[in-house]
DNA sequence: TACCATTTGTCCGTATGTATC
DNA sequence: AGATACATACGGACAAATGGT
């Protein structure tokens, strides 16, 4: 059993602070389990407190995403998603500064990138003939002059969910929801040029040739730089 | 089921969605000047919503730290921080599994490393100067037996700002916070070495060689993972 | 110093709508 | 169809911090 202490009671405002003590409390005990939490009625009994006072506590969980709430049913308790919370308020963000997209795509090539060598040695059969497919509808829909952002986002995501890295998901996510939400880039000139570029990528995963595959990443990474500052200057 | 546009909620009730909408637009509106927003009473008849209902609507952005209050002044816009979004929450999936701990440090790794060369090359005097002060300190404590977390942190800081990247910042930011809560190797066994590598680093970086300050990197890297993963046996 | 209006914080109660089981 | 549980909204009251007089 870990020590589950109840804080050194050394802040002023006991009864707020507990509250919020308590709920955390609660969370730790469902976060294994991800049972469903007491409904309202019983943690208002528990707490002592009137139904607004606890809404309000609970709602700070709620807004992190690592308690939600479902109409009719009850609170359960979940890994938090950090992409939401960071959306939420960075795309209010971007909107004043759009530059920052350059920031933010510097991240992404750099957790990408280096993340290849584990994609590699750990990707199976099965997420490589995914890929597969993925890269087949970019074509398809690259020669009907359609675009393809679900398959491309598709496509980079197997490769990084196979780290196991939880964090590094949600981070990379994100990006996505980041740069799609801004929609900046959203009409390539040239989408059967991403499209072979994918497919490149893939054959230099299936032969595993991790040099190649790396140019390939730096590669589409600079041309994503070229069209985000291409509408920068245009706005 | 996958019912596009499950509701169409203009008819029924457009009050809450406009309401988040118009809070949005206030906030777009001082997000440049920082200026201080109107008073809730104003925004009460503005938005002719209740009290209740405002100040929920506003809580959300709050807990984003893109809004800011200030009792008995007001509300104030700021550019978010997400290192306490994240924080918040994620202090407390650690609590429950710790060993997320090794992700973390598997991206603060790879981001602090990939900076390296930008942050080598951007860096002026007066930052050398601070590292070799920080450094200083670190040795002295050391030689007492104190821990230097806060000169450890500095020193890291002060690279990774120089890349002058916000959001990189930021996160970076986040990955200490998150270690310095779990209260996870906050006793090194050799003061002394981590001192010295420290200084090691600070002279690498004097003599612009990028190849050993990556490998020192490395090294201090390894070793933290070491730590950690101590431990993580002992409990 | 002390008082004051302003502004946000906290808390309570109630009512009605809506989704789930 | 009914009971349960959450969503949304309104109203009122008092406390606490701030800023200015």
């Amino acid at each position: 059993m870990t020590n589950l202490e109840t804080t050194a009671p050394k802040s002023k405002d006991p009864k707020t602070h507990s509250l919020k003590e308590m709920i955390i409390g609660l969370i730790i005990e469902h976060l294994d389990t991800e049972e469903k939490l007491p409904p309202e009625k019983e943690l208002m009994r528990r707490f002592g407190v009137s139904r607004t006072t606890l809404r309000e506590a609970l709602s700070a969980f709620e807004s992190n995403g690592i308690i939600v709430s479902r109409q009719g049913s009850g609170r359960y308790v979940q890994i938090p998603n950090i992409s939401k919370q960071i959306v939420d308020t960075w795309s209010i963000v971007i909107q004043s500064k759009p530059s920052m997209l350059l920031e933010l795509l510097e991240i992404r090539s750099i957790l990408e990138i280096n993340s290849l060598p584990k994609a590699m040695e750990r990707i199976n059969t099965d997420q490589l003939q995914y890929l597969g497919l993925q890269v087949e509808i970019m074509k398809s829909k690259a020669a009907k002059g359609e675009p393809f952002v679900k398959e491309d986002r598709q496509f980079h995501k197997t490769l990084f969910t196979s780290t196991n890295n939880i964090f590094l998901e949600q981070l990379l996510t994100t990006f996505w929801d980041l740069f799609e939400e801004s929609e900046i880039n959203k009409k390539h000139n040239d989408l059967m040029e991403v499209a072979f570029q994918h497919e490149k990528m893939l054959e230099a995963f299936a032969k595993q040739d991790l040099p190649l595959l790396s140019q390939l990443f730096q590669e589409q990474f600079s041309d994503a730089r070229y069209q985000i500052m291409k509408s920068l200057v245009n706005s």
